[in-house]
This record gives structure tokens, sequence and C-alpha cells, in this order.
DNA sequence: TCCTCCGATTGAAAGGTTTCAGTGAACGAC
DNA sequence: GTCGTTCACTGAAACCTTTCAATCGGAGGA
């Protein structure tokens, strides 16, 4: 009758039409059971006829709170967030929430824009994989009543709640292999050096190195540009640039995307795969399987990397005696043919 | 003073603190050029003390329209969707709309439940590559008010607007690339059949083929079971065990993965690639040009596809004599390494 | 001094939903 | 026949922001 102007039905065109109060539409959506059958059919019928839809907004204005967690993921490009954003998933479904995904494509300008608007809508909390975990925006958006929780990444302080993955560990497990392997002198490559992941991960490598009593100037770093393929041929060409007896026997790569740039490039200058150089990558994406010469890599428990990280932020949102933590898991190396055959 | 029983600070509460009107206070917000500066600093000054944050439910339902648009992506964890992705959040932060992404990994019932939320949010419209492109969906979601645009599929009628990419186009030029080649004997590798992107490549090979004259019992069709990486080796392993003179001499896959998992399956089979075994793939995903051989691959425009759909969105969405249409892109052969030498 | 005008500010209404105290009716118990 | 109870339903208030007609105060002109 009525008609909203927006020319949607609101509960009031549907209560007309089915000849009851607002309440009882109410009612009929929300506790059923209270409602007799011959009513709420007519107000289902009603509902049908104009085609209600009920308006989040409103609800969630009346409720004051909303049945959504977001998530900023750092690069969409990169399958490895995009499996962290299943495991996520998974465990927001579990408890009936929505996981809305925004991607900051490593822009703080961008992410500082979702975050805001996030924190507008109410969402019950956010994760996020910050371009810089030090910045002091999560410390604002979370003292105005939105729950942060650190992904991937973690804060100097331990004052959030994140959940990462031993980079040190992982850098001493790739190197321990290679170092068992036989292999004494050994090619890290990756960049900037700045890199939380970068640092860590060849920190862990060096004292992998140093417990074998091994010569750190035979554990060479290769720095690049970024992760991404193109550094990693970029490095294959530096590698096969060496004199073959000065040449690395083994390449330890920051992460499996450069480390498949790395073995396409070795290849295709003819080094063979693990014979002449052994290859260990980092993530262990899918693709790393399937590579050419499947790749040995340290994985990282991606989709549990989420789920603990939705489980974090709903005691966050929930618990009123919360208590920030830190979860760092246990990565782990998963041997393949690019480091199979001893030197 | 009289602080929401959220905790959070609200108009009424920082026009307290200022000492001002609640309408003046929304000017700040909005129109801040009416409001004197001495009232503007004092307003801000009290904004900032009570740590407001605006309630986006509360002004879209007074706005009752949302700046925000969705895309309902088929499957997070296959590249070529997050590069659609990306191509639409370009688009829409071109006219300062936030994009939300939200993944059905191929469960209708998950589709279904994330187009319902959408529109209670009133968002301005839904981009969607469906599970079924034919489901009745996507018709009661428009015909209730949200604006969809299909993504990467087509309607078989022409009731929705579309973006999607010639596939039977794409299909002719992988065969009319390996025919030129001096391919005599060819597969297609992919499955299963009844899905529309499969059957449009084999549609389009068969007509290459035929147009070259060539016998169409020699273009041997190879059915898997989906389109991964682990389907991609079966097959692999299927013409390995061919005997070498009934063996086609090359591969044309319905995608890139699965021509990845053949490539490295015929590698490790000892079947040289492109000597023994020449291979085209399709979408042209970033790895396929970091594959230990090079892929030959047929592009498709994501980026493009993704902005394409977010425009007709657009569209569909502001302007009142909007017409329904189907935007097909054409796809592009990248020749590479796989396919270099003719037999 | 009075009037007009203008910019700055106010206050109430609207938007759709949910909640909750309350109304009525029907029914069983006394 | 009255009372108390239960059940189904009602109607107004509240959530927070935006908008807009109305008001206020002060400056400038006459």
């Amino acid at each position: 009758m009525t008609m909203a102007r927006s020319g949607r039905a609101s509960v009031k065109d549907v209560a007309a039409a089915a000849g009851v109060s607002l309440g009882t539409v109410s009612n009929v959506l929300n506790r059923p059971e209270r409602v007799s059958a011959a009513t709420r059919e007519r107000v289902e019928t009603a509902m049908r006829d104009l085609g209600f839809v009920r308006n989040e907004s409103a609800r969630q204005l009346r409720a004051g709170t909303s049945r959504t967690v977001a998530y900023v993921m750092l690069d969409a490009g990169n399958p490895f967030f995009t499996d962290v954003a299943q495991g996520i998933e998974h465990a927001a479904e579990r408890v009936d929430l929505t996981l809305m995904i925004c991607n900051s494509g490593q822009r703080p300008e961008r992410e500082r824009a979702h975050l805001e608007l996030l924190q507008e809508q109410r969402v019950q909390g956010v994760l996020v994989t910050p371009v810089d975990p030090e910045s002091p925006l999560l410390e604002v958006i979370r003292s105005r009543g939105t729950p942060v929780v650190i992904v991937d990444r973690t804060r100097l302080d331990e004052s959030f709640c994140s959940v990462a993955v031993d980079d040190v560990l992982g850098g001493r497990l790739a190197l321990e292999h290679l170092i068992d392997r036989g292999h004494r002198r050994v090619a890290f490559v990756g960049g900037p050096a700045d890199l939380g992941q970068v640092r860590d991960r060849l920190e862990g490598a060096r004292l992998a190195w140093a417990e074998a009593g091994l010569p750190p100037s035979d554990l060479v770093a290769v720095p690049t540009t970024s992760l991404d393929v193109a550094s990693g041929r970029e490095s294959g060409e530096r590698l096969a640039g060496m004199a073959s007896a000065k040449r690395p026997t083994a390449a330890f790569c920051a992460n499996d995307i450069t480390a498949l740039g790395l073995l396409q490039q070795a290849i295709s200058s003819g080094i063979r795969v693990p014979e002449d150089l052994a290859i260990v990558g980092y993530d262990d994406i899918e693709f790393a399987a399937a590579a050419a010469v499947p790749l040995t890599s340290v994985r990282q428990p991606r989709g549990e990397l989420g789920a603990a990280a939705a489980d974090l932020l709903l005691d966050e949102a929930a618990n009123p005696q919360h208590r920030h933590q830190q979860v760092v898991f246990v990565p782990e190396l998963v041997a393949r043919a690019s480091t199979r055959a001893a030197v």
C-alpha cells in the first residue's frame, strides 16, 4: 500500500497486506514458534507476494551488532593468502558468521580505507595482514571498539592477538635439510631484507649454518627487490653466471613463487635440478608440488592459521576477560625431488 | 554523557560534548563548509575525544542505499578468479565504491546464503560467477531489486548482463596453432563434459580441426573428472601408457592447472615437451609462463573481464533505461616453449 | 533606532526493524 | 460466575543518522 520510496516492501507493508501488526511480522521473522500457524501462513504469503527483503541496516541499527567479520588481506594475487582466507571462512561458518574479504594490495591507504569502513559497519571484528604490523592505525581501530587480530605477522610488543608461523624455525629446517644432504655452499634468495619474513627466515638459516660449524661466508645472500616470479628468474641468471666451481650447490628461497622463477631459469640455463642446484622453497603452495621438478618447501599451515585467527577474534569479541595472545605455528619441511640426491 | 549502551559515542554524545545540536554535528560530517571554523573545531575535538565512529547502518538506513558492490566468486583457490576480482576492484575504486568479496567455493547453498545476505545489505549490485548460470535464484534476486551481472559465464537466454570470453574461439585458436605447427593427432584434455567452458572449448577445437580437413577420429577426447592438477597428471599417465606410434603429438588442455599437471607427469615419464608432446593450456595464469617448460596458453583478459562487468553493473544500477547486454571478449593465443618446434 | 538579510545553528521528522510491556480472548479451576 | 493463566497479538519506543524548514543573532543599510 504505502510501499517505501525505494520501491521495496517493508515490514509495515507486509503487516498491512496480511492484516496484522508490525510486531507479528517481526515475530514471524524471528520467533516463528510464537505465531499461530494460520497467521504465519498469511504473513509468509504476503512476504512472498510483495517480494519482501529484510533491511539489514535497520536490523543492525536496532541490534547494535552485526553477524559479520572481515579479513583485510595483503595480496589477493598470492595463493598463500587466499588459502588463509579459506581457513578463516571455515571457522566463521562454524559459528554462523559471514566473512567479508577485502584486499589492500599492499597499499596502506587502501588498508586504511577498508578498516575505517569496516568499523563504521560495526563488524564483529577484523582480521588483518597489515602492510606494516607496527602501524598505529591498528591501535586506533581497536581503541574505538573493533577487535583486531593480526594474521601472519606479529607485533614487537605483545599488545595484539596474532597468529603467525615461526619463520626462524622454518629457515632453520630448510638449512638443516640442505646441510644434511651434503650441501656446503648455499644461497639464500629473497628480499627486501627489511621484510619481517625475509629477515626471520634468513636468521634461522644462519643459525642452522653456524650450529653445523660452517663458515658464514659460504651462506651467500642473493638479495631480491621483491618476492615474485621475476625476482626468482633474475636470481637464476645471477647464479648461472657464476663459475660452476664457485656456484652454490643449493638455494633456499624466501617463498615458493620466487623458487619457481629460479627453477625455471636454472633449467633453461642448463643447470640441472637437483644435481647441479638443489632448491628449497617456502609456503608449499599447491603449485610447488606440481612444478616440473617438484619443489621441496617449508609448509606453513595456512588453513589452520586462518582458523586460529578467527577463533582468537571471536574470543576477543565475546569474552569479557579476554587476554591477548600470540599463537605461533610450527612449520614443516616437505622434501621433494628438487633436493633429492646428495651432491 | 549518555553514551549509547554499546559503549560507543553517537552524534548525540558528540553534540552534547561540543555544546551544539545534532544537526550541526551532522553538518560537520557532511557539509563542513556550512559550519563556522570555531564550531567545527570544537566538534572535531569532541569527536576525537569520544572516539566517535559514524554508524554506517543508520546512515544507510536513512540514505536508503549503500556505496558497496559485491563479487561472489566461484573458487577462491583459482588464480583466475582472484585476477578477475582485482579487475573489478579497480573499476569500483574509480567510482568510489567499496568491493566486498565473497566465495561460494562451488557450493550452491553458500552461494545462496551470500546472495541473500548481500541483498539484505542493500548493496548497489552483485557480480557473480554462479555455480549454475541457469539457476532461478539469480532472477529472484534481481526481481527483488538488486542488479545482477554474470561474470565469466553466460545465460542461454539473454535476460542478464554478462561478461565472458569466447571459448569457442579460444578452442579454435589453440587448435589452429597446433595444426599450424604440423600436429595431426591431438588430444583434448578436460572435463566434465557438461561444463560450459569445456564444451565450448572442445567445440572450437573440433571446428578448427574440421576446417583443416582432418579426420575427426584423430582429435582424441581425454575426459577428466575435474579441472585440477591431479586430473592433468592422470591424463599424463594415460598418454604415457600409449604406444608412441599411436600417441597424440600434442595435447590441448581445458585449463592451465590441468596442463601443468599433464606437463609434470609427461616429463617424469620421460616424454619430452615439446618434442614428443606439445602442450597448450588455457587461461594464461601467471604460473603458466613460469613452468619449467613455459606453457603456450590461450589468454583470457581477466582484468578487463572484471572491469567490464563492474561497468555494466553500475549502468544497471544507475541508468533507468539500461538494457541488458552480453559482452564477449576475444581470447588470444600466447605461444611459448611448450609448442615450440614443429614435429 | 528599526528593518532586512544572511549565515549559522537548531529541532523535529523520517527511515525499517526489533523489543517489550501490555491488551484481549479463551479456557480451566474454583 | 469469578479469578488466574496462557496464548496470540498489538503498538509504541528505541536504535543513529540525515535532512530541511524554521529560528536566531548580528551586521549593514536606511
